[in-house]
DNA sequence: GTTATCTTGGGACATATGTCCTTCCCCGGA
DNA sequence: TCCGGGGAAGGACATATGTCCCAAGATAAC
């Protein structure tokens, strides 16, 4: 993590999202903008949440380990978003773990200055329940997608979503360095279970896999078999 | 549903949940005071979302229906709860169904007036954002205990949850006429599945049932089996 | 280089769950 | 009363997924 000290670009960032006004004139000088490299963690579960963060640029993986121990994806979401919300409205500390899943920009300000100058801003609290709201619809969507659908359409869409980094195309279809029981934890089923659907992916030359490593060969055909998918944005 | 033409029970219960001062002058004479019967509907998912209502008292049941037309129970509530809210946020149909699972008293005003009045009172913003953000996490709760989680576990949670009502001992461990079919739906399994799970229930004397109906019989070891109940409140 | 260890992929089997179909029972209509 | 429709319970089988374990290649320690 790295701060950037350029109010012009932060301000650039604000304008961009259209959010410029959300934060009033008490708070924006309270604001900051930092800097993540890809795969690094940007908050852990359970740690106190001091800091909103509102994701400007690139993308993130939010996970979430249960207390008997097994970990499972919550979403990968990309600009705007907002990290440290829920927990913000809640005084909660860290529902989730949050990390970069591309270089990131992030736009962080300490809760501190959200309850003493935005706890009656119409206007910051209004962006906290459009957020907020949005979230919950996604989560919903989860759940009864989840409920509904098999492991295959499940690694169906985690694939595509970790595959493709519309930014670099030199990345495409390469499942970087996340090893296959992570992935078997994040998408909610057992290593053994993964590897049976990855070998059916194989046989039917949707994907190829070298000691670890995926490569994704035909997005169309598991995107049908993803149905939508669930874990983007 | 029937209007409670009753400012003073309206006020009532506003005190009793501690909830007065979320409406301001402008808003408190479009409120109203309703009472449903056990089992009515409150609201279609679908609908045009109209109004926010506030459940003061008794237990509601939320509900959805996928695109290829499976329901699915979303959570069993109760007051203090809000319904029609992320709906209001965002501008969106009624996302699920809700019916009364009791008999059911809640407050309700039309969006226009929240719209009107509301739309920069940081008290009732900061009331929503509350509870959206509380049901947020208990919808998180819900999808790791579905993803992780048999029907056998869904089911002693859904008969704890639907047996008993703190308020009438007489009806405890009825399920009521719930059809069998609806439950399957609910819990999100298949009516022949349910009724293997049913059909161990009884072997192990947790339930009795005759006929398409079920009694609970040992509510501590179905507790035990449910691990923690994911449909109430 | 050799051995102990670890990681990865996969076999064998058990359990969980879905789909289709049959049987039984109740109830209304002729 | 008798018959047909429809719901309820369960049998048979297929599929999805979990658990345990093993074999082969990779790695580390010595």
């Amino acid at each position: 993590m790295k701060e950037i000290k350029d109010r012009e670009q932060l301000a650039h960032y604000l304008e961009m999202h259209q959010i410029t006004s959300i934060f009033n004139a008490n708070i924006m000088p309270h604001l900051a903008l930092y800097s993540y490299e890809q795969g690094e963690r940007i908050c852990s579960q359970g740690d106190p949440a001091e800091y909103l963060y509102i994701l400007v640029k690139g993308k993130v993986k939010v996970s979430n380990t249960s207390a008997e121990g097994k970990a499972l994806i919550i979403s990968f979401k990309t600009a705007l978003e907002a990290i440290g919300d829920i927990e913000y409205v809640q005084g909660i500390d860290f529902m989730n773990s949050v990390e970069a899943a591309s270089p990131v920009h992030l736009i962080g300000v300490h809760n501190r200055w959200l309850h003493q100058y935005g706890a009656s801003d119409a206007e910051l609290l209004r962006f906290l329940l459009r957020i907020i709201t949005t979230k919950f619809c996604m989560k919903s969507d989860a759940l009864s997608f989840n409920l509904m659908n098999p492991v295959e359409a499940r690694l169906a869409s985690y694939l595509l979503s970790i595959s493709y980094d519309e930014s670099d195309p030199r990345f495409n279809g390469q499942l970087s360095a996340v090893s296959l029981r992570d992935v078997a934890n994040l998408i909610g089923t057992s290593y053994r279970h993964l590897n049976r659907v990855i070998h059916k992916f194989c046989e039917e030359d949707l994907v190829e896999r070298s000691r670890g490593f995926i490569c994704v060969k035909d997005r169309e055909r598991l995107r049908a078999l993803a149905g939508h998918n669930i874990y983007e944005t």
